[in-house]
RNA sequence: GGGCGUGUGCCUGAGCGGCCAAAAGGGACGGACUGUAAAUCCGUUGGCUUAUGCCUACGCAGGUUCGAAUCCUGCCGCGCCCA
């Protein structure tokens, strides 16, 4: 019996380690662990989300597969919705003031955010927890704002790397700003969270929950700190507004595409961070005399599709791919576009036009520097005359570099 | 409250009253080469039913000029300094 529980908490450890990039502790967490086992309780794991950013990418992911590792352990996930702390927005930049969303604004993005992270999480009810945090932090007062303000000295809060900089700059930082982390801090009093995940932009963030536990008297939260992943360009970490993001709801087709264009140098830290190999796998992978880069990748984009959708879209989506950038082919299922037979003049329509209204391109004029520049094909035909009409009666396919394929029709007029 | 400074295209950032749809870099897009990798090279990068044409643009509103992103006035935003 003891021999058996000390091998599942070295394999418990084992995973939850994985892929990890700070730990506040290692012992703290292994002692929790075995408590809770002799308790027969679940540990409470708490994660935070912004309700104003209800797109999720592989970035989210990351922390979120965590979350589901504990889960699979046997514990709770506990999901704070941010619909309070949204009013200010985590000072980790200098952003316009956030607009305060409404109550059915922020029950919508909810909702998405949960249709998404349902891909990763196990949303059993004994293993899933949701609070809003404006379920404790509206209630408050400005006295009990002042206690919680009281936990917490300047000089401390000028270590966070974002205030220390901004301060250091010059720049401004306002007096409400230092609530944030106070309010995140309380979350975790007031769900007892054991441990909260994050990542390494959280990490200030965490610690003050700690701290506001134990001056409390509970204990004080373990923080796990995950790393922030790199986006597809390799470059910036991953986010949507720099749009180098892979989406949990995108279509196979777009994710296995975005994963093969990452840089080459990226695909180790992928691996280890969006699979679930072990390291010698990963080592192999990624050591360009064991597999050639090209396969490798391939490989974990298949793995990565297959996590959000099923093997067999998987497979499809390898296929296709092959198909259309390797062997420069057509794509086996081509999209239908209508147009409204409106556009047509005897029987006829602008090829720039037509571009822009199955919207490949933006503007007309944008359509025509893409035709100008050789990117446009027509029934199988490269284009280079902007000024050129044509007819779609029988169904043309029209292409526009290797991303942009599509066959045309038009709208039966049923009205 | 006072003083100084700043506000340009997706971003950074030049810009003499005319030659500015606005330098340069980045990014993005298209093309070549590839493994939709990296590196490199070429082209494009406000809009307009298709244009040696027109329209809209340099924080906002006015003004001075034949003519303004460039000068003047007011307003707004941002930053620094003094109180």
């Amino acid at each position: 019996m003891t021999g058996s529980a000390n091998d599942n908490l070295t394999d418990a450890m084992e995973k939850l380690l994985k892929g990890v990039d700070h730990l506040y502790s290692e012992a703290e967490l292994k002692n929790r662990l075995v408590q809770a086992a002799k308790d027969r309780r679940q540990l409470r794991i708490k994660l935070g989300m912004d309700p104003t950013a209800p797109d999720l990418h592989l970035g989210h992911a990351v922390v979120l597969r965590k979350l589901r590792q504990f889960q699979d352990l046997g514990h709770r996930a506990v999901l704070i919705i941010g619909d309070f702390t949204a009013m200010i927005g985590d000072p980790t930049g200098k952003k316009k003031t956030r607009p305060v969303l409404s109550a059915q604004q922020v029950e919508e993005n909810a909702k998405t955010y949960f249709a998404q992270a349902g891909k990763i999480l196990d949303t059993s009810a004994e293993k899933l927890e949701i609070r809003r945090n404006s379920e404790w932090l509206s209630a408050m007062n400005f006295a009990d704002a002042l206690r919680l303000a009281q936990q917490m000295t300047v000089a401390r809060m000028l270590e966070r790397d974002t205030f220390n900089e901004r301060y250091k700059a010059g720049e401004a930082i306002y007096i409400h700003e230092f609530m944030y982390p106070l309010m995140q801090g309380w979350d975790s009093v007031m769900i007892q969270a054991d441990v909260e995940l994050g990542g390494t932009d959280q990490t200030f963030n965490n610690l003050v929950g700690r701290d506001l536990q134990a001056a409390q008297g509970q204990h004080p939260q373990i923080v796990m700190i995950m790393p922030i992943l790199c986006g597809t360009d390799g470059v910036q970490k991953m986010g949507k507004s720099l749009g180098n993001y892979v989406g949990v709801s995108e279509s196979p087709q777009e994710q296995f595409g975005k994963v093969m264009s990452i840089p080459d140098s990226l695909m180790k830290q992928w691996f280890e961070l969006c699979t679930a190999l072990s390291p010698q796998e990963i080592a192999k992978l990624a050591d360009g005399n064991q597999t050639h880069p090209r396969q490798a990748k391939e490989y974990l984009a298949r793995l990565i599709v297959e996590q959000f959708h099923n093997a067999s879209d998987a497979q499809a989506a390898a296929d296709d791919f092959r198909r259309r950038f390797s062997e420069g082919q057509l794509p086996q299922e081509i999209g239908v576009q209508e147009i409204d037979p409106a556009l047509l003049t005897n029987g006829q329509l602008g090829l720039l036009t037509l571009i822009k209204a199955v919207g490949f391109a933006p503007s007309t004029s944008e359509a025509r520097r893409l035709v100008e520049s050789g990117a446009v094909s027509f029934d199988g035909n490269k284009v280079v005359d902007p000024r050129i009409q044509v007819s779609v009666s029988h169904a043309p396919i029209l292409q526009i570099g290797k991303r942009r394929v599509c066959k045309v029709t038009t709208r039966q007029s049923s009205a």
